[in-house]
DNA sequence: ATACAAGCTCAAGTTGACTTTAAGTCAAGC
DNA sequence: GCTTGACTTAAAGTCAACTTGAGCTTGTAT
């Protein structure tokens, strides 16, 4: 496959092809004249990589991941990241509730509020970073069949 | 207060706090020599960016949430940011239980384990960037009574 | 044979939320 | 009078994950 043909695949742009390439996260199998070509089975790569993304690893981490040939999972990183996601899930939770409070709380001052209050206590730490312009994200894996 | 017992008060670092002063997010009132002046309330204030933060709005939101004198919380707003985190809560959610699958599937290879494949499915949006650096936060919130 | 769309490389730019640095001001203490 | 330390400013730096741009090369269609 040639790179559109990856990137109209993986919904990635050339440019994230590329720039993933550099960093080892995927492989290119040789050149057509300048041009790279990809196996098929990059688009699996690039799924894993996606996923590992939404679950919030960096790309650093996903790249220890997977060593070599094909992909190798660790397990304890896995179960590690998700006990972070519990903890994360648990203080978003607080949050959403303390918002929706917020919204209809009648007390004069937010600062009268206990709700509020416990909410300030919840808060702290746990900063979202604002995401990286997620238009649209049109990723269609339909993990194709061969 | 100066900016050193403000600082020590909300946890920021007074860099933080010029940096704020210069979004608008507060207000110095006045100067001794150069040396800023913060009312008390501005411990308030920064509790409420604090929270907001963790809420993920971004600087530029809470900017438009405190209008003029006082904090004047927009429901709207705040309404919208808590669907958006139930949004996001369940995605993290489904994330979590695909990890501890993952990390205790059988399959062969993950892509043949039908609860990894529809992992694959909830990704793809929601990306998470990395947290800034959260080393200990020590937000001292204990909202000081007069 | 020639045009041209699509690739290529390398470097620099973007974003958001800060932090760091360099250079300067100032009150207080020795 | 001089040092020290806490503060000031403006500008530059950081981080992650990309994106963009300039200028060059190529496979393919006309």
């Amino acid at each position: 496959m040639d790179i559109a043909e990856v990137a109209k695949a993986s919904g990635l742009p050339a440019s994230t092809l590329r720039f993933y390439e550099e960093k080892g996260l995927i492989q290119s199998t040789g050149r057509n004249g300048l041009r790279r070509l990809f196996r098929a089975n990059v688009i699996e790569r690039l799924a894993l990589i996606s996923l590992g993304r939404s679950a919030g690893f960096s790309l650093d981490e996903i790249g220890e991941m997977f060593t070599a040939e094909g992909l190798d999972i660790n397990r304890a990183l896995l179960l590690a990241k998700a006990d972070e996601l519990d903890r994360t899930i648990e203080e978003l939770t607080s949050m959403r509730d303390g918002l929706r409070h917020a919204a209809v709380c009648k007390a004069p001052s937010h600062f009268e509020c206990p709700k509020f209050l416990r909410l300030l206590r919840v808060a702290g730490k746990n900063r979202i970073r604002q995401p990286n312009k997620l238009k649209e994200n049109k990723l269609k894996l339909g993990v194709q069949k061969k």
